[in-house]
DNA sequence: AACTGATCATCT
DNA sequence: AGATGATCAGTT
């Protein structure tokens, strides 16, 4: 196996296929001889860079580069996720999905909703995240080119409908990382200071952090064990 | 081990 | 301010 060329930027993959191909090339190679091969930089750990692998991978991968609000891969409509695993392939840390609008919400359902978007079709790419293997060392795995099954995304549904009725009902402020079952809502922003508008209990305007949609690791983590079984 | 809040870089 | 890419680190 041979690593592509990534001196230059690398056009999108035409198909699942010819992306699943690219992806499953890069297993096996660790970080440092991945970097080393686009001539990049390694950081000496992820505290400053903490998207630094994603933004790797998307790189050799062909992704549309950068911050657009645009699947990776939107001409396939397929999305990337890298997600970090310890030695037996189980998640380390949940898995961001989106930001969740806090307000302007009325009449959003599940089905036009940006959770459901992003989920509908993920390139999985672990990499492997124990803190005590050097990032240089650490090895990218096994793809896995993954749509919700129905069971899933039933309880996808059933937890962004939770987690939406109580921001709806103006109790952002209330919900946990214990709300739902598979999706959980956290803060997501750049420090503790950003404030995003929301609603409050009795309807009025609020100030609050911005939260996100993460997928826990209960969730995750089946998910790749049943590839990695099959 | 899961939860929880906080945080970092970059781009638009 | 909010989107992209996420992990850190203390507490329970």
């Amino acid at each position: 196996m041979t690593l592509p060329i990534v001196s230059t930027p690398i056009p999108p993959p035409g198909d699942e296929i010819e992306l699943l191909a690219r992806a499953s090339a890069l297993a096996g190679y660790n970080l440092g001889e991945l970097a080393a091969h686009a001539g990049l930089v390694l950081p000496a750990d992820l505290k400053r860079d903490k998207g630094w692998i994603g933004v790797l991978l998307e790189r050799y991968l062909g992704a549309s580069a950068g911050s657009k609000p645009e699947q990776d891969f939107a001409a396939i409509g397929v999305e990337l996720k890298t997600i970090p695993v310890d030695s037996r392939g189980r998640p380390l840390e949940t898995t961001f999905v989106c930001v969740a609008p806090l307000t302007g919400n009325s009449g959003v359902t599940w089905e036009t909703s940006h959770v459901r978007y992003k989920l509908a079709r993920v390139l999985w790419i672990p990499v492997e995240g124990a803190r005590e293997i050097p990032l240089t060392r650490r090895r990218i795995g096994t793809p896995l080119l993954w749509s919700p099954s129905p069971e899933e995304e039933l309880l996808l549904q059933n937890d962004w409908e939770e987690l939406m009725d109580l921001i709806v009902l103006g109790r952002v402020e209330h919900i946990t990382a214990r709300h739902g079952e598979v999706l959980q809502l956290r803060p997501k922003a750049a420090n503790s200071r950003a404030l995003t508008k929301a609603t409050g209990e009795f309807g009025q305007p609020i100030m609050t952090l911005p939260r996100g949609f993460y997928l826990k690791k209960t969730f995750t983590g089946p998910m790749l064990a049943r590839h990695f079984l099959v």
